[in-house]
DNA sequence: AGCACGCCGACT
DNA sequence: GTCGGCGTGCTC
């Protein structure tokens, strides 16, 4: 069996979309008809259909072209929409095609690889075209009412003089007007190719806006009005030092630089062994090749990209960088998306949304630590970043490098393979840093000793924390649960806080003095007593983050303990002004969710305590022990870094669980192996192909019917008796705010095949939905969790 | 998806 | 008499 890419399922995903009743959207010069007026094909965020047909003659008198973002009407409103082909043929009636309403004129269209890249996600995911489009675009070119200023602030205005302007410049300048004077002057000491930037123009003479129209209309100075520069640069700065590189690093440098045309890696690397110096150097002699090239970088999460943009920046002073992630104010955004798409930024470095950049002159892409669930996006549009990452190096044909130090079972096959060439590094990249000893704590011998749990902590753990805090070293204490507890329970007669909108209990969060669901937000303040029978002794039962904190605090008095989690870094630039803190060595104990987890080396931890592992093992999702064991590994790569020894310990009642007996080992390879041996037995991904169909009403009944319905509309559909449809079934939170949600499961050993199949589905499902009156349903392609 | 039109129930 | 419920149909 052969694990295959989501680029081996570009041909027959692509097809409905390109092939539909637009099919002459590539029209040929040949079928070209000289006499008809020219018709463009506009893509709009509207799931009606792919295109929609206009005539191309826009109201400033120029032709849209193919990229062009333009503005159509559409129905009795507006939209924004792409010109995404030209074509003189069209099978809508002439009278009701109706012409453009306006385009952007400064903006460089998108190009054709670009519309390709659409128009692939669209088929894959089986979107429409402007679905795909119109929201890969930046915000302030999807709202016509920001073009203009985006427009203006893209455009800096830049002066120069005129050649053998100056003696007339001079002869009209006031004699008393200093600033007027300098002005010009600086304007002709420039070389006359040299443009001023009007912030530059500025710092001489406040009144240079003024000054240099007059100019300008007197034929004195030209104006340009070209897009950017964009970002700032800082050429006179030399680059920070390139370490060197060990021997495993030297190859696999060695081997993503002779690559040609599409070239997949794996790069797998504990933590600490060196993997971003690895893309670092990559990266360098890719941009150093090709003076135009640009790389694009991918990390899991925006509190990574400061770091990384930080250490980026330092090594390639003098390129443009630009960086693109949802933190971003929405006009700061499209100008750094701006830069990408003239080709200005010469690295790209965001999360998964800069997949779907327009950069013109790629040439490589890195996906930092490619396992990583933030990948994949979990509405709208349900991408893998990841996925796509490797699907347009494959359309560039560029390499593309993922790095991991667990990969995904799907990428870690493909790299088993020998579809994706694996690059190992097994050394740490600081000679003096071993991996830490992995310690399991087996709570069942705990209780058997009789040493009593000091909320939720063990001896062993105390102990060692206490060691830590003697020698003036760090620990870690990792809880993947945000809150003080999970619930909420009264002694009496048993009520726990339940959420009245889902299936779920609601957190308390002790210093809020608030009662909150995590799934649908709902928030309330403590109760007294028990709102069933009166009982005042109601209490906190099991532990997240802040109740953690508050035990280390009061049995190490003397310890300075934080908490990183959601909760404790909600303001802006307060996460990067804790992780300061830990890193300044302000803190001798940190608590901290997945969040400490993630990129960031303390120097001085030595011990990572993980406190609640047990939760994932009763998951039903197959990806549960994957997940945990990628998770586990990468908190435990956060001890021991700087000549330190590091210690893991984990507290469990399963010690004998291969996740954990596995991170104990150090043996991804081996644990790897386990799981594909049981995904191959039980015909799970990465050895079949899966399409979750979600379906929610105010009751179960419904949703569960309606997925009935579809899986009886699937009968006659193509390449069914290839598919398997699993019973519809509730899912396991099965109620959120108010809605309750069931779900269907749609497998097949090619993924051809279930695109096939899949296409031939999803349009008979409109009329299903219409059966299950009120029922939202959604469809996944390669879902993450079921 | 929006956004209209259209055709029946409870309000000033 | 009309305000508004959401069923139905369309968008080049």
């Amino acid at each position: 069996m052969v694990a295959d890419d989501i680029a081996d399922a570009a041909a027959v995903a692509a097809e409905p979309q390109t092939m539909g009743t637009h099919s002459s959207s590539s029209a040929s010069p040949t079928d070209a008809n000289p006499g008809a007026p020219r018709i463009a094909r506009v893509a709009i965020d509207t799931p009606a259909d792919d295109c929609f047909d206009y005539l191309a003659a826009s109201p400033d008198g120029a032709l849209a072209a193919p990229g062009e973002l333009v503005v159509v009407p559409f129905g009795r409103r507006s939209a924004v929409g792409v010109v995404v082909a030209l074509t003189d043929v069209s099978d809508v009636p002439e009278d009701r095609i109706r012409p453009i309403a306006a385009r952007v004129d400064w903006l460089p269209p998108l190009a054709p690889t670009w519309i390709a890249l659409a128009r692939f996600a669209a088929g894959y995911y089986q979107r429409r075209l402007g679905e795909v489009m119109l929201p890969a675009l930046p915000p302030s070119l999807r709202e016509p009412d920001t073009w203009a200023r985006l427009g203006d602030r893209a455009r800096m205005v830049r002066y120069r003089l005129r050649p053998g302007a100056a003696d007339a410049l001079r002869a009209a300048l006031p004699a008393r007007a200093k600033t007027v004077v300098a002005l010009a002057e600086a304007l002709i000491a420039r070389d006359a190719r040299d443009w001023m930037p009007l912030p530059v123009a500025r710092t001489h003479c406040s009144a240079a806006p003024a000054r240099l129209a007059e100019w300008e209309a007197a034929g004195w100075v030209e104006a340009s009005r070209d897009i950017g520069p964009l970002l700032d640069v800082a050429p006179d700065r030399p680059p920070s030092a390139r370490p060197a590189l060990h021997a495993e690093q030297e190859a696999a440098v060695a081997a993503i630089g002779q690559a040609t045309g599409y070239a997949p890696f794996l790069l797998h690397g504990v933590t600490g062994s060196g993997k971003t110096e690895v893309y670092l150097h990559a990266m360098e002699a890719v941009l150093a090749a090709d003076s135009a090239a640009q790389v694009l970088m991918l990390v899991p999460e925006i509190n990574l990209t400061p770091q990384l943009q930080a250490r980026v920046a330092a090594r390639f002073p003098a390129l443009p960088l630009a960086v693109l992630h949802s933190g971003l104010a929405d006009q700061e955004r499209s100008l750094q998306w701006l830069a990408a798409h003239t080709g200005e930024a010469r690295i790209v470095l965001g999360t998964r949304m800069a997949i779907m950049a327009s950069a013109p002159n790629l040439r490589l892409i890195v996906v930092d630590e490619e396992h990583d669930t933030s990948y994949k996006q979990q509405e709208g549009l349900r991408y893998s970043a990841r996925d796509l990452a490797v699907w347009r190096a494959k359309q560039l044909a560029i390499p593309v490098v993922l790095g991991s130090a667990t990969p995904s079972m799907e990428t870690w096959w493909r790299a088993e393979q020998g579809a994706y060439r694996k690059l190992v590094l097994r050394e740490r990249a600081q000679a003096d840093a071993a991996l830490p000893t992995v310690r399991l704590i087996d709570l069942n011998m705990e209780r058997q000793r009789q040493r009593p749990m000091y909320e939720g902590l063990s001896q062993p753990l105390l102990e060692a924390i206490d060691a830590r805090l003697a020698r003036g070293e760090q620990s870690l204490l990792f809880l993947n649960r945000r809150g003080y507890a999970p619930v909420l329970a009264c002694d009496s007669c048993g009520w726990l806080s339940g959420c009245p909108r889902c299936s779920a209990y609601l957190v308390l969060h002790r210093p809020e003095r608030r009662l909150r669901c995590h799934h649908c937000g709902l928030e309330s303040p403590v109760p007294h007593h028990c709102p069933d029978c009166g009982n005042v002794d109601i209490a906190p039962l099991g532990r997240g983050t802040q109740r953690i904190e508050e035990a280390l605090a009061a049995r190490f008095p003397q310890a300075r303990v934080a908490r990183i989690d959601a909760d404790s870094t909600r303001r802006k630039g307060s996460a990067q002004a804790m992780f300061d803190g830990v890193h300044a060595g302000e803190v001798d104990i940190l608590v901290g969710t997945q969040m400490v987890a993630k990129g960031h080396d303390f120097q001085r931890v030595t011990l990572v305590g993980i406190v609640h592992p047990d939760a994932a093992m009763f998951s039903h999702d197959f990806r549960a022990a994957e997940h945990l064991f990628a998770s586990l590994m990468q908190v435990s790569g956060r001890a021991g870094r700087a000549g330190l020894a590091g210690e893991v310990l984990i507290q469990t009642r399963y010690p004998d669980a291969p996740a954990l007996q596995a991170l104990a080992r150090h043996d991804y390879d081996g644990f790897a192996a386990s799981q594909l041996r049981e995904r191959r037995q039980s015909c799970l991904p990465p050895f079949a192909y899966q399409v979750l169909l979600t379906a929610e009403h105010r009751e179960l009944e419904h949703s569960l019917a309606f997925l009935r319905a579809a899986r009886d509309a699937a009968i006659g559909c193509a390449g069914a008796e290839e598919v398997q449809l699993h019973d519809p079934v509730p899912m396991s939170m099965v109620r959120v705010y108010n809605k309750e949600r069931a779900q269907m499961l749609v497998e097949a050993g090619s993924r051809p095949l279930l695109q096939r199949f899949v296409a031939g589905w999803l349009p008979l499902l409109d009329d299903v939905g219409d059966a299950g009156r009120g029922v939202r349903w959604q469809l996944e392609i390669d879902p993450l969790r079921i």
